[in-house]
DNA sequence: CTGAAAGCGCTTACAG
DNA sequence: CTGAAAGCGCTTACAG
């Protein structure tokens, strides 16, 4: 058709040799194709006051027919658009990203936000996955690791929310503190009657973690002398590992508290098939309060994070950030609690 | 000039009445500011060549000087930019959602397209949340279930790519198929001298999954008598009571095959607190492949998804649908994989 | 109920 | 190395 033709060769009507990739239709073809105004393709488009039914069916008609969709760009220069929220995790497949995502995800959409996820665990994807976030969002957050060093130097005047980062950081940021669930722990862990507590931390020896030196520090308080161990990373499997070896001793430990969640899980397959009853034999406990956590047999003590929380403080901050209203603070932290279940 | 320096808190510290959202400076706030032109600010901006390094210095120092950050719409009117994915899940915290979304936003990240997630499991927001993605994305995939109905009246021509829909769907679309796995768990349990199986489904009586009928049949055509049983929802809780009952049974079953691994993980739960092992005196297996099934203790077999290759199938439809380029085929299959370990 | 004008913020040629 | 002009696709007043 006359229209049609128009539509593709843009003000050159009979170029020959249809393009492979079609231009998309805009505003403009669909009003020509409908003989109307662009204001009235708007209006019919976005279900505005102020046109006939005949009308709107017309124009209607004639945009489904070149599948014309309105760019978002076009409309969100005047617009102004939704706010964009970049969520980026270091692994998608460690179930604690879901989990935060997911709480992400609800308190932004109960907010008006859209929440766009990248995960920068892929090898050497890191930069360039970020550097297309930052051209398409309006704030970010997340776990940026190293990535966060030098931040403004390479990604300008784009906002940051650091997840749960070192407490020097000059960047906004969501804490998290296991402290007073730790203490809440030890005492657990010391009324039931525990002597030979192991604590199975991840990272290397000479870093231990801030929770692991705080447990060790409050089982120490109450008298006990607990082990620390280290697995050489922080999966099932390694875990599971360093576990086989530590109850195989002529005196194994009565409990183990693990890095997290899902290091806690391999400690209690390696418990199960050593053929150790939990928390018979021997108690375990993990960090994240993670859902999979109340899934397995036995359940799995745990100090648990609100993710909620934790989701609630993120959009609190990345719309003051947004605004350029920085508020009182920019810092929040989010407590752990101790959830008692069967492992412990 | 008086407009933008007003407009500018940040050199004019004591505007009076200053407006509690700031107007985000533009690029023509920064040229004026850096005493340059617009496009000067683009090379800047933008890492562009033909620009002396000290204008450059300039206009950075005054960009960053008033929080200056490229407007995605403006930006991307002219360049076109990025494509963007809608992925939308019925409920986040059922980990079968985020392992999709892990293998979808890493496959589309190395295509280039972003991906926005959102999660319409949330009480009446499912019609609001569709609304505004499908006014910022390119394309929408995911498990829309009844807002499939009527998508172009509601949607106009926002592409639509469904995951697990029915067949008879006239949308574009990645399926799952089973049978050929349930054949090869039917094959194994009658190998190991299964005697008397059961499926637990999760849909009501009247309704039998398509999974739950497979199965069924896949059995019977082996000379078992398997016996049909519907839990009231497919949560793990659910799963765990009717397997409590079944197994009190004065002939228990001796295997239990699960509409997914969730429920899976119920049953096991349930045969644990029962004093049953698993596999010696019951079998159990799930629908899903999720990761959690290999952390639990016994692992879980299952019939695994290949989401990497649910992810690749949608992104080539991704590409096609974007561009108007149907191709061949709108409608892919994916093959479940039996994945045995110990559980059965 | 409909349309002509202005402008959202940016980049891409093009001219100096 | 720098800037004046044009235009991306849309909506918001405003005028008929």
């Amino acid at each position: 058709m006359a229209g049609s033709s128009q539509l593709n060769g843009a003000g050159d009507p009979g170029s020959p040799g249809s393009p492979a990739t079609r231009r998309r239709a805009t505003i403009l073809d669909v009003a020509s194709a409908a003989g109307v105004s662009r204001q009235t393709v708007t209006r019919a488009v976005n279900d505005m006051a102020g046109i006939s039914v005949e009308t709107k069916r017309r124009v209607l008609e004639a945009a489904n027919a070149l599948s014309y969709r309105p760019s978002r760009f076009g409309r969100g220069l005047v617009t102004g658009g939704d706010s964009q929220l970049g969520l980026v995790v270091s692994d998608l497949r460690n179930p604690y990203s879901p989990e935060l995502a997911a709480a992400v995800v609800r308190c932004a959409a109960a907010e008006g936000w859209s929440v766009s996820l990248v995960d920068i665990g892929l090898a050497g994807a890191a930069d360039r996955l970020l550097h297309s976030l930052h051209a398409q969002v309006d704030v970010i957050v997340g776990y940026l690791g190293e990535w966060a060093r030098g931040w403004e130097s390479r990604f300008g005047a784009t906002p940051l929310i650091l997840l749960d980062a070192d407490a020097d950081s000059r960047h906004a940021g969501v804490n998290l503190d296991p402290s007073a669930a730790i203490e809440d722990l030890a005492d657990h862990l010391v009324a039931v009657g525990t002597r030979r507590p192991v604590v199975l931390d991840a990272s290397e020896p000479h870093a231990t973690s801030g929770r692991g030196i705080a447990m060790m520090a409050a089982l120490e308080r109450r008298g006990l002398s607990p082990e620390l161990v280290h697995a050489s990373a922080s999966t099932p499997e390694h875990a599971s590992a360093v576990t086989a070896q530590i109850i195989r001793r002529a005196t194994p430990p009565d409990a183990i508290f693990a890095f997290n969640d899902l290091m806690a899980l391999g400690v209690l397959s390696a418990c199960r098939h050593a053929g150790l009853d939990v928390p018979r034999d021997i108690r375990v406990a993990g960090v994240d309060g993670l859902t999979i956590g109340a899934l397995v047999a036995p359940t799995l003590t745990t100090l648990a994070v609100d993710f909620d929380e934790v989701a609630r403080h993120t959009l609190e901050l990345a719309v003051s950030l947004r605004d350029g209203t920085p508020g009182l603070g920019l810092r929040r932290t989010v407590s752990h609690r101790l959830v008692l279940r069967e492992s412990a």
